[in-house]
RNA sequence: GGAGAGUUGGCAGAGUGGUAAUGCACCGGACUCGAAAUCCGGCGAACCAAGUUGUACUUGGCGCGCAGGUUCAAAUCCUGUACUCUCCUCCA
């Protein structure tokens, strides 16, 4: 959520700032005409309060002096319906003004690249050349039905598109690759998390998917009463926890920055992704990810957001994946995002880099939504700015390694970092089939 | 799922309709060579608004888990709700 102060007195700027971001002129010139008429109703009735307060004193003192204060009580009961009036005003014009407010994405960072969609991204730098085969790479999904590591059938008829069974040395090569990430991203300083999956509503809010992207999740509904949501919802991602976790708390500034990480599912509706990549690992309505979530001052976030980018980056060169960096533009990055880097790897089949890790820098944002704030040395409070990136996405990363590593026999070599996690597994073969 | 108890400042803890005791902690001062003890004074965090102005202060609002209601006036009465604890039930 922006800052009404901020929109207030630079009313200008934000408007430029947010016109890179689709955002209507008219939006700002609305919620400060809204943030002038609640101010002056506040105004007025504070000033009546003040009344009140010292008339009733007077009541107080009165009564005990046996005195007689039912002239003073009778208007009194006046001003109360006055002040009943003027605080419904204020109510109705700060729910206005909050309605706009929750809706409108955070300022974009100076150095972002502007535009109004992908295209407009900008590659930062590249690491490594994509991988050359000398012959014609297959599909992750052909060669994980084909070694029979990956079940997409009986996915399908459990429960429906977009989900998938991991078998055998698939499953393990799962597990190998969110035990790599979280064992490198402690070694980088974050601390494991294991948070919980269903989060209520105002955790939603508080980072940012509510009330804007409702259709995006899946809410869980009291079975009794299919038309009542219960106030919980299946996570999106970790990083509404992670976030979360520090909601409503005031931190000591010498733990900042908190570096903290998690494994958890993501489950995404995919609303309005129909007919895209349909195949495969990359879109699935649920799949694994570790995640990175960083809390710090607000001075120290943009080198933060190099660090937490730099961290992702290190777990997809030790898996020896081709991949590049970009810099979102203001029209592609996320509601909550100042800045973001996408890492994407690089997808032979597809002859394409695909998204495997966003790392944005909300700065207060988030912050302010879920009022994370610290205390400085002087005593102060103030709010703090929040990370987020992906460390890494673990189905798209096997989805990854499946393509870049596979040999022209239909067979996948292990990448070095993974065959301890592998149980000493260098090379996944056709598995047995089950039934 | 059922029953009961609870939620008040950084912590402890009183307060059953008249505007939040008290103690500890903390801050300032006195005493002292200095410290401790003692004494005096201050002190709920946050938030909002207006003003002086400039970033600190003044005034006001708000503030007793949260949201409503009754009342001239609510920590206190009423309704709803969240969470914590205990017991029962169920359960990995």
């Amino acid at each position: 959520m922006l800052d009404i102060k901020v929109i207030r007195q630079n009313a200008d700027w934000a408007k430029e700032k947010l016109a890179t971001r689709g955002i209507k002129p008219e939006e700002i010139d609305k919620v400060i005409e809204i943030d002038q008429k609640r101010r002056e109703a506040l105004n007025k009735s504070e000033t009546l309060k003040a009344k009140r307060n010292q008339v009733s004193k007077d009541i107080a003192q009165a009564k005990r002096n046996k005195e007689d204060a039912s002239e003073a009580i009778k208007a009194m009961r006046e001003v109360g319906g006055q002040i009943k009036q003027l605080d419904q005003e204020v109510e109705d014009l700060t729910e206005k003004q909050r309605y706009i407010l929750l809706r409108l994405p955070n300022f974009p960072a100076d150095s972002d690249p502007i535009g109004p969609d992908e295209s407009y991204n900008q590659e930062v730098r590249k690491w490594e050349e994509p991988t050359k085969f000398d012959f014609k790479p297959k599909a992750h999904w052909d060669l994980g039905t084909d070694l029979d590591i990956l079940d997409w059938d009986r996915a399908a008829k459990v429960s429906g598109a977009r989900f998938v069974y991991y078998k055998g040395a698939g499953a393990l090569l799962e597990r190998a690759v969110f035990n790599f990430f979280l064992d490198e991203n402690t070694k980088e300083g974050y601390t494991e998390i294991i948070p919980p999956y269903l989060v209520n509503d105002a955790s939603m809010q508080g980072t940012g998917q509510f009330p804007k992207f409702h259709e995006d999740v899946y809410t869980i509904v009291d079975n009794d009463d299919p038309d009542k949501p219960r106030d919980l919802t299946l996570i999106p991602t970790a990083e509404v926890p992670l976030v979360n976790y520090f909601r409503d708390e005031i931190i000591s500034g010498d733990k900042l920055p908190i570096n903290v990480t998690a494994l958890s599912p993501a489950f995404r509706s995919e609303a309005g992704s129909a007919g895209r990549d349909t195949r495969g690992l990359i879109r699935m309505h649920e799949f694994r990810k570790v995640e990175m979530v960083k809390v710090c001052k607000p001075e120290d976030s943009w080198n933060q957001l190099e660090e937490l980018t730099h961290n992702a980056e290190h777990l997809l060169q030790k898996l020896g994946l081709p991949y590049h960096v970009v810099a979102l533009s203001t029209g592609d990055a996320s509601f909550t995002s100042a800045k973001t880097y996408d890492l994407e790897v690089w997808m032979p089949a597809q002859d394409k880099y695909r998204e495997i890790s966003s790392c944005s820098n909300c700065t207060d944002f988030q912050a302010r939504r879920a009022q994370i704030r610290y205390r400085d040395e002087d005593g102060n409070l103030h709010l703090a700015h929040t990370l987020n990136g992906s460390g890494l996405a673990v189905g798209r990363a096997v989805a990854a390694i499946m393509e870049n590593y596979q040999n022209e026999d239909g067979s996948i070599t292990v990448p070095e970092v993974l065959v301890p996690y592998m149980n000493g597994m260098k090379k996944i073969v056709k598995q047995d089939s089950l039934i």
